[in-house]
DNA sequence: CTGTCCATGTAAGGCGTTACATGATTGT
DNA sequence: ACAATCATGTAACGCCTTACATGGACAG
């Protein structure tokens, strides 16, 4: 249902065409709700069946080209949103191959875990960089042109990112440490609870 | 593919039916990879024609119960689980409706989207008390009498699902203090890369 | 001359969810 | 009396992925 509202939630901002849909997706939202192609096609019938948009046909420039269909967000629609955007919802529930590698490496061997999980913290590593990268362009390009609060909520789920990705390092780093130290004692409850609260400036 | 191989990890340890099966999903690995009844019958069907498991037929012990069905892992499964557990895999790609709808957040009031992440904290606060239990509860409870190693292994999960629930509810803390304060300032880069670690005692 | 961009879609299959169905036994 | 437990499944639907299909324009 989500990917509708994420559509929605497009629309609001100006018309889209599927295609270019495809690229705001791409661009913006793909870190925490990617998209392919046909869905968004199917999706963008549904919500002009539903009354949520209606269809503008722009013809193509050149001779031959296919015609750009444009979607444009009706009453009906924004409010389906608005309501959307206002409703909380129960935390995702999520799936993680690793964590069933991890919990099953009892019948592998230590070092071939370990392999797993060294890969997992390369790959970990270039998404951190790859946050970075995206956090200097927004603050160097053409960020500024919008309002603060817009450019605010849309680089919180940077953060979010961020964050998610700071805390599996750490545990990939730690894990790792202790497996190749063959320690494998538990850690000290009171370290757990109560967690212990790590700020990051601003917050 | 996973919930295939999470089966076989169980098939592995011990023989089971869905029945069975499905106990010790919500009882362990619940958290990282849910799974319900008609899901794990229907895959159970597909790994014995696979001849990744054999059936053995139990009649039922009172007159007229239905007859259990255990499932034995064949050599060619326990090949097909290891190879599994050996292979790294790409980092899985989450959808978080959240984000979404933090990121279009400016279509609504500050109000309005502090009640979705206070609810969100609430939720969060929830499950960090609920990994807490469950914490304790392995520490104080039968695990001792398994291998350290293999009972490691099994806190690892308990571990990352512990700390990416720290995470989220740091984030959010966070995110509440600076609506709240109406602060949309953005962080300053510094702060984020190279990003500082956090370390846990043991790691 | 090979590939990528533009711009639309269809088809098939996999994975997951919800609801329905059976039927005796045990607990409140 | 009502619900839960035991133990098996089927049916239908929705979301997501992958691959296929068209066809001109333009770049290396």
């Amino acid at each position: 249902m989500s990917l509708k509202h994420a559509i929605l939630g497009f629309l609001a901002i100006q018309p889209f065409s599927g295609y270019d849909l495809k690229k705001a997706f791409d661009a913006s939202i793909q870190h925490f709700w990617p998209a392919n192609q046909s869905q968004i096609y199917r999706t963008l019938h549904q919500i002009e069946a539903d009354g949520l948009a209606t269809l503008e046909i722009v013809p193509g420039e050149a001779q031959d080209h296919l015609d750009r269909k444009l979607y444009h967000l009706t009453e009906t629609g924004l409010a389906e949103l608005h309501h959307w955007l206002r409703t909380p919802r129960p935390l995702t529930d999520t799936r993680e191959p690793l964590l069933m590698q991890v919990y099953f490496a009892g019948l592998i061997t230590d070092a071939e875990i370990l392999a797993v999980l060294r890969d997992h913290l390369a790959q970990t590593e270039a998404l951190l960089a790859h946050y970075a990268m995206i956090h200097t362009g927004v603050k160097t390009g053409s960020a500024s042109q919008f309002e603060p609060r817009l450019v605010f909520y849309t680089m919180l789920t940077l953060e979010y990112g961020l964050r998610a990705a700071l805390a599996q390092r750490d545990w990939l780093q730690s894990a790792i440490d202790r497996i190749t130290r063959a320690d494998y004692t538990p850690l000290d409850p009171a370290t757990l609870h109560p967690p212990v609260h790590h700020p990051l400036p601003g917050g």
